[in-house]
RNA sequence: GGGGAUGUAGCUCAAUUGGUUAGAGCACCGGCCUGUCACGCCGGAGGUUGCGGGUUCGAGCCCCGUCAUCCUCGCCA
């Protein structure tokens, strides 16, 4: 008999005899004096040791049934199974109904790539898998069931990341007569106990609201991780002053000159730390990184000299810099100064340990813009997506200035996770029209697509609203994973595949002619 | 689609600057011990260094290509 063979034993449970425990055991004190003894399975030596070190992940995905035995991950899905359920007790405690909704869909435009299923009964007909059951949960408020949730799954055909997977769950939620604070006040609600039941901490609510754009402007990230400071800083009027060639370039493009400092930075990074930080941000597009560390007297670099000593001082000040810290500057667009030092940021904070790693951070982020331009487009896409109410004082600009409109919408950031959004939607159907076109939709095209829902909100809409959490990453944060495969019984790998199962797999030519396509080729 | 990391025995990892027969722990096989079962002792087997080219007297190590896994930018309402 070896190891995973499964077994039955009848017999009597008994101490062991006096000197004969083991106590590195748990069951050590105790033994079974066996009369019956069935072998129900025997089993080879398995590919990995499920009681030793970690195998590397392509293993354990192939073989993720031996994987699950692994006491740890049986952890992970004890969260996970606690965390739904009390999920599903607040949400019914506060009246809320859970309601199914459809797998099989309708493809929309907007949004993430659809998952498709061709229809074998309506040729060149296809089904969508639901990237979210967003327009469902509205039409159920139009029904008239005023709460409603869902542990629904979502489906969005996109490149994966380490905290994202082709197919994920969310708590789905949606309720009639609230604005934005009743939907995020509710949620908090939710929030805390779920982190007092899987972290013993205590939320203080109401959680702190902040503003997008002033997000955007402090930490270069609408999802910042607020375990930290570390704020970005404009420093284009110093940077006036020097020499750089740079930074007297980037005024001519309407560039922008941010930078952040990282506090006993200039005392711990080397030269070669640096260029790797330098080539850290140069993957995300910043052609260049100024790092200045702060001496006694003076900042020294390669670019110090550039740096008239009024200057010096001058940031100094603007950073509050002490004598062993990094001061980075990058200069580049708004969106790569903000890409930049917001990773920069990150990735500081946790080199240089200025946060406990155990801590949390809720937040809400709240009044996003409406819509986000799209270069390669050319036109507005929406920003949270086309269903969303904009702010009441900004309807006034959809026609005259749509940039500058900000939504009724709020994310939950945690530790610098986006752990949920939602928005108040548009229940007049002339301003959700509004939006549509501005979105470059025919009022034909609209009809078209999105006629049932201007149909609905024709028919006695009520105000609504709503939000979605990241079940998964909520599982992620409560079990201290840093990967989302590992709170997923079955996952996919980074392109989407099923290691175990071998899927997507090739199909039968049969099933193809039934379901009318074929392959293409693609030379 | 772009960038980066990794790939050596069943598993986890080693292998100066390119240099003899690619090592260790665990696992596995055989034996011993036989109330120590995540014990002990003795012995053994096991490698196309992901794959394909190239450079070299000589490649696990250098170069090119390719595949897989991971991270990341784009993308993800």
């Amino acid at each position: 008999m070896r190891n995973e063979y499964v077994i039955g034993v009848k017999g009597t449970v008994a101490p062991r005899l006096p000197g004969k425990e083991n106590p590195r055991l748990v069951t050590g004190a105790i033994e079974v004096r066996a009369r019956e003894l069935v072998v129900y399975n025997a089993s080879p030596t398995p590919p990995f040791e499920m009681h030793g070190p970690e195998p590397n992940e392509e293993l354990r995905l192939t073989y993720r049934y031996l994987d699950l035995r692994r006491p740890a991950l049986q952890q992970v899905f004890i969260v996970r199974h606690r965390l739904a359920q009390v999920m599903r007790r607040i949400m019914t405690d506060m009246g809320f109904l859970e309601v199914e909704t459809p797998i099989l869909g309708r493809s929309t435009p907007e949004g993430a790539r659809d998952f498709l299923v061709p229809s074998r009964v309506h040729a060149g007909h296809f089904y969508a898998l639901p990237q979210s059951p967003q327009l469902y949960k509205q039409l159920l408020m139009v029904s008239g069931f005023d709460r409603y949730f869902q542990i629904a799954r979502c489906f969005r055909d996109e490149d994966l990341r380490a905290n994202r997977q082709p197919e994920f769950t969310q708590l789905d939620v949606e309720m009639s007569f609230v604005d934005d604070n009743d939907v995020t006040s509710m949620m908090e609600i939710l929030v805390a106990e779920t982190a007092r039941e899987f972290t013993g901490l205590e939320l203080k609510l109401p959680l702190p609201r902040l503003d997008y754009h002033d997000v955007v402007e402090r930490f270069g990230s609408d999802r910042p991780d607020l375990r930290y400071e570390l704020e970005l800083k404009d420093v284009a009027d110093i940077a006036a002053q020097t020499e750089f060639k740079v930074f007297q370039q980037s005024k001519e493009f309407g560039h922008r000159i941010r930078g952040l400092c990282a506090p006993g930075g200039g005392t711990k990074y080397s030269r070669k730390d640096l260029d790797g930080l330098t080539e850290y941000i140069g993957g995300m597009g910043a052609r260049g990184l100024v790092w200045l560390k702060v001496e006694a007297d003076t900042l020294t670099g390669p670019t110090a000299k550039f740096f008239p000593v009024e200057a010096q001082q001058a940031l100094r000040q603007r950073f509050d810099a002490k004598v062993g810290d990094l001061i980075l500057i990058v200069a580049d667009t708004q969106a790569v100064t903000s890409l930049a030092l917001s990773s920069l940021r990150a990735r500081l904070a946790a080199e240089l340990e200025l946060y406990d790693p155990k801590a949390f951070h809720y937040s809400w982020i709240v009044r996003f813009p409406l819509f986000a331009w799209d270069g390669d487009e050319g036109r507005f896409v929406a920003e949270h997506h086309p269903f969303t109410m904009p702010l009441f004082e900004d309807l006034h600009l959809l026609d005259s200035e749509p940039a500058k409109v900000r939504a009724q919408a709020y994310d939950l950031v945690v530790n610098g996770e986006e752990a949920g959004g939602g928005t108040i939607r548009c229940h007049d159907p002339e301003i959700q029209s509004k939006i549509f076109s501005l979105l470059g939709l025919t009022p034909e095209q609209a009809q078209e697509k999105f006629g049932f829902l201007l149909g609905a909100l024709r028919n006695g809409a009520p105000p609504h609203g709503g939000i979605a959490l990241g079940f998964d990453r909520l599982v992620m944060l409560y079990s201290g994973l840093t990967n989302i495969r590992d709170c997923i019984a079955f996952p996919k790998t980074a392109k989407g595949t099923d290691l175990m199962t071998g899927a997507p797999g090739t199909v039968e030519p049969r099933q193809f002619r039934e379901l009318h396509i074929g392959p293409v080729s693609t030379t």
